[in-house]
DNA sequence: ACCCCTCGAGTTCT
DNA sequence: CTCGAGGGGT
């Protein structure tokens, strides 16, 4: 990369020598500089300085900071690993994590939401449900902070748990209160809400851009998100923003008890909301809601993505919970999918890290519902030769859900006269060996996937596990990402994930040399090895979720962290459990959540030397850590509870969910390591073996007396 | 022996 | 996001 003019900054005085409000002055300095370069470099692909100069603004800027360390500033340069740098935006964590919404479709999915929240409420068929329903805005969610009314911060939705942080830019945004007044507002309060682009604006904007011959975006949502993500706040400033109010996040106070109450509240303190959102009762008001806005869609003013609907009462939404990354208690009921015509080039087979082949459709790209599409997925063999896909096929695609392209069907009418069915290869293309299907164990019929038995010995498994190792639930180092695994394996410099925690000390011998490869500057390695170290410490149930053990993801791994509690004694009973007579066995199945298929896949995984001295390699390099305890306190937390027969005050799911919240194991069965059963009306076997192991059992309204409900 | 729900695995594009 | 399969209850 070339570096051109030099501008090593005139003489200065020695660090030792400076004063304090000097060496403050220089920080300030030196982060605006430094981030510029980084900008420069990172970005716009064009550094205005060598390396070497650059090192020199960063050994100044460490040397500074080591000797007037209360100086470091919040941007700090070293402060900062890549991606921060890198798209020149600091991050923020969100205090309560921005979750997505489950989905509907059809009429039918949303009537099921409603008996859903009914049955699990324990209300009667017909009984009254109160529910806002609202438009789902089409622009990009985000979380603003307001402390004594002063807005303070505003990040985007990032991960859910992480966003970015955007509060420079949002300030510029007119229709967004830099201050919200009222008796009633909260000491502390996380608004969250879409900012989008207006039709007219979008327009407009398009408009200007092509006559000043500068970039047109596809759609508002883009050229939201585009003027949003601006490093210039100035060129925000310019852009014409809208933004709606739907809901709140960290809120230790409520102006309402009702989801309608403190949408109302924020508009009285003078956040803009959406003034089509309404109170409904029954899947039939949903529906004619959903209809209602659909008939006006193209007549709202800006894009809209289909209609939201949320139990109102809040002490009801609390009640409901969580499903992993949604909210029980709402929904988003989607508008039809577009769909457009195209041809099918090829297929290509994909290989996963459990060996799945996956077919993949190469299309002739073309635009769906503002994006253009070239791939899509086939899911499967069996699928292939239900549709009867062809490669010159003329097929139908579509955006589920407005998100993944989807093959609908074949124009059979314009298929090639030459054209034969398509014949799924029985070898993995990656590495040859045989691929099969598995049969199941009882019923002899055929597993739908196909699958590499080549195992560690195929490369693109041993590529796609490493690939998982490092992504954003497992262990996600920044400036580690797919791309990069695959160069690092290609390379030789990885090739199984211990690898990447010596990287460092194999680059510093000189057995690699990172920076030799394209696009690795002496930064961007350094930056890569601080990202590798910060991970070094990680959570428990993040190490074992990122093994890649068959059937264990983001959920049993949290199970099984919670179970173990420590890396080295879960590593123990997982080859202890090998024994399928003795004790390790019996209490990994006796885990709610695991049955014989997860326990025996994880049995299976440690039964492999390989796989075990990965896991070791591992524990020599980092610490996994427990995890948190929920409520330390709480008089059951460490307890192994067991709920069984039929409860009344609260459904099965509820009380689970809030013996976990209080820190409880909730186990599927009674073993002598159980604590308490809690029995409901017409408990069965279970209740019998907790007298016969001498457990304690108490009824549904002493466990709720304990717990202190 | 079924049935329902939840979880895992694989995929797209910006 | 969707599909398939595992877990657990009836």
């Amino acid at each position: 990369m070339a570096r051109s003019s030099s501008e090593v900054p005139a003489a200065r005085l020695p660090v030792e020598k400076l004063e304090r409000a000097q060496a403050l002055e220089e920080l300030a300095r030196l982060a605006g500089e430094i981030a510029h370069h980084d900008t420069l470099y990172y970005q716009n692909d064009a550094p205005e300085i060598s390396d070497a100069d650059y090192d020199a603004l960063r050994r100044r800027n460490d040397a500074i900071e080591a000797r007037f360390p209360d100086l470091v500033r919040d941007d700090s340069p070293s402060r900062r690993v890549g991606a921060a740098a890198a798209d020149g935006f600091g991050k923020i964590r969100h205090r309560v994590a921005m979750l997505s919404l489950a989905n509907a479709f059809a009429d039918e999915d949303v009537a099921e939401f409603v008996q859903r929240i009914r049955r699990f409420l324990g209300l009667e068929a017909g009984a009254s449900v109160e529910m806002t329903a609202e438009p789902k805005i089409d622009g990009l969610s985000i979380s603003l902070r307001y402390e004594k009314g002063k807005l303070i911060e505003a990040a985007t939705r990032g991960d859910g748990t992480e966003g970015e942080n955007v509060t420079a830019n949002v300030r510029t945004i007119s229709s967004i209160p830099q201050r919200l007044v009222g008796a009633d507002v909260p000491a502390v309060i996380d608004v969250r809400g879409e900012i989008y682009m207006s039709h007219a604006d979008f327009a407009k904007l398009n408009a200007a851009q092509e006559a000043a011959g500068g970039k047109v975006f596809a759609n508002p949502r883009n050229a939201a998100a585009g003027s949003l993500r601006q490093l210039d706040s100035r060129i925000t400033a310019s852009r014409p923003l809208g933004f709606f109010a739907y809901g709140w996040g960290e809120a230790p106070k409520l102006p309402a008890e009702t989801q309608s109450g403190v949408v109302a509240a924020f508009a009285r303190w003078g956040l803009p909301t959406n003034s089509e959102m309404k109170v409904c009762d029954g899947a039939e008001a949903l529906l004619a809601y959903y209809r209602a806005i659909g008939a006006r869609r193209a007549t709202l003013g800006y894009d809209i993505d289909g209609v939201v609907y949320k139990l109102n009462r809040l002490d009801l939404q609390q009640r409901m919970g969580f499903v992993s990354r949604a909210p029980r208690w709402a929904i988003a009921h989607k508008f039809p999918a577009e769909k457009a015509m195209t041809v099918l080039r090829d297929i290509e087979i994909q290989v996963g890290r459990t060996g799945a082949l996956t077919p993949v459709a190469k299309l002739a790209p073309v635009t769906v519902g503002g994006v253009v599409v070239s791939n899509a997925t086939l899911h499967n063999e069996d699928e292939i030769r239900r549709k009867d896909v062809r490669p010159g096929d003329t097929v139908v695609v579509q955006r589920a859900g407005d998100v993944i392209p989807q093959i609908v069907g074949v124009v059979v009418e314009k298929r090639p006269l030459d054209s034969a069915p398509y014949q799924f290869p029985h070898v993995c293309p990656a590495c040859g060996s045989h691929a099969v299907r598995e049969l199941d164990e009882k019923s002899g019929e055929a597993d739908v996937v196909r699958r590499c038995t080549g195992g560690l010995i195929c490369p693109a498994q041993r590529v796609e596990r490493l690939k998982h190792f490092v992504s954003r639930n497992a262990f996600d180092i920044e400036g580690l990402g797919e791309k990069s695994v695959q160069v690092f394996y290609e390379g030789g410099f990885i090739q199984s994930p211990p690898d990447i925690f010596t990287l460092e000390a194999r680059d510093r011998a000189g057995e690699v040399a990172i920076a030799n490869l394209e696009g690795w500057g002496e930064q961007s390695v350094r930056k890569l090895f601080a990202a590798i170290d910060q991970r070094r410490r990680v959570a428990l149930d993040r190490f074992i979720f990122a093994l890649g053990i068959r059937h264990v993801g983001e959920t049993t791994a949290r199970v099984l962290a919670r179970a173990y509690g420590d890396a080295g004694e879960f590593r123990r009973a997982m080859i202890a459990a090998s024994d399928r007579d003795g004790e390790a066995w019996q209490e990994l199945n006796n885990i709610d959540g695991i049955g014989k298929v997860v326990a025996s896949a994880i049995v299976e995984f440690f039964a492999e030397p390989a796989n075990v001295d990965v896991v070791d390699k591992l524990l020599a390099e980092v610490s996994p850590e427990p995890l948190e305890a929920i409520a330390a306190t709480s008089p059951v937390s460490g307890k192994t509870v067991v709920f069984t027969g039929s409860l009344v005050r609260l459904t099965r799911s509820e009380a689970k969910a809030q013996a976990e919240r209080l820190g409880a194991k909730v186990s599927g069965s009674v073993s002598k390591k159980t604590d308490i059963v809690i029995a409901g009306a017409d408990a069965g076997s279970k209740l019998k073996k907790a007298a016969e192991l001498g457990v304690t059992v108490m009824s549904e309204d002493e466990w709720i007396a304990l717990i202190g409900d």
